[in-house]
DNA sequence: TAGTAATAGTTACCTACGCTAACTATTTCT
DNA sequence: AGAAATAGTTAGCGTAGGTAACTATTACTA
């Protein structure tokens, strides 16, 4: 899709996405926001760092690893935020933004009564 | 999620969709569909084979490899229907009908502009 | 109609990306 | 101080996407 004219994948680009908003962020905080388990998480945050897209950021807690984007990695979020920020429009075209916003109100409904359902800390 | 209640997996399920609603398909048909190459389609098709959940039915063009459900292919097909609608419902909960109908009339819209631009037969 | 095009599928191979199980290192709690 | 919890890693499994190169069959055409 649009990621592949960039070279990224769906996974790694999510973690270039939650880091570009929030900074920084341990492979947990990612793993808790993917919903996906830890092993995954290392794996594509190690391919990143090969990319030269993200950088380990030591802190206290010696046993987490908090992760922020480079300058490459900040660049490549920009690239990749401008083709995304294109296809959005392009597929939004003659709906209005009424119903934009109708649709955005609906689905959070629907994510919320999604995440209620999967709060089991286990399982 | 849903699916893996039943050992399924996400593209095994959307053949077994295709088949259960469109009675029969060729490999090139479901690729279509699904927007995937052939040989990945070759692989799915094959494992749902190995499960016994799918079968060859052979026609007058010796080429293509047409495709449809089981008896146990069709029993499996209701079976996670049932779940999947059920989940349905849960993540509904709270929403008004007629909201239902403007957010899939909204997200039709959306994939039929998506479906435009994808019309290059290839790339 | 013989020979070439196109079409349907397959095989081999690469990568990404989920998962679990079992582990180390560090921190927190008792 | 010692046990329990937390963060991350390693190894290994399977599914699922892709491309390149191939065979077999059908359709087209000169």
């Amino acid at each position: 899709m649009e990621l592949s004219k960039h070279n990224l994948y769906r996974a790694q680009w999510s973690i270039l996405y939650y880091l570009a908003n929030y900074g920084s962020a341990t492979l947990v905080e990612i793993s808790n926001y993917l919903g996906v388990e830890k092993p995954t998480v290392t794996r594509t945050v190690t391919r990143l760092e090969e990319l030269g897209y993200v950088e380990h950021v030591p802190g206290k807690d010696r046993r987490e690893k908090r992760m922020q984007l480079t300058e490459p990695g900040s660049k490549i979020y920009q690239d990749v935020r401008v083709t995304i920020d294109q296809f959005e429009q392009d597929i939004l075209k003659g709906i209005s933004e009424e119903e934009q916003l109708q649709a955005i109100r609906i689905m959070k409904e629907i994510r919320n009564n999604i995440l209620q359902k999967g709060d089991n800390k286990n399982d």
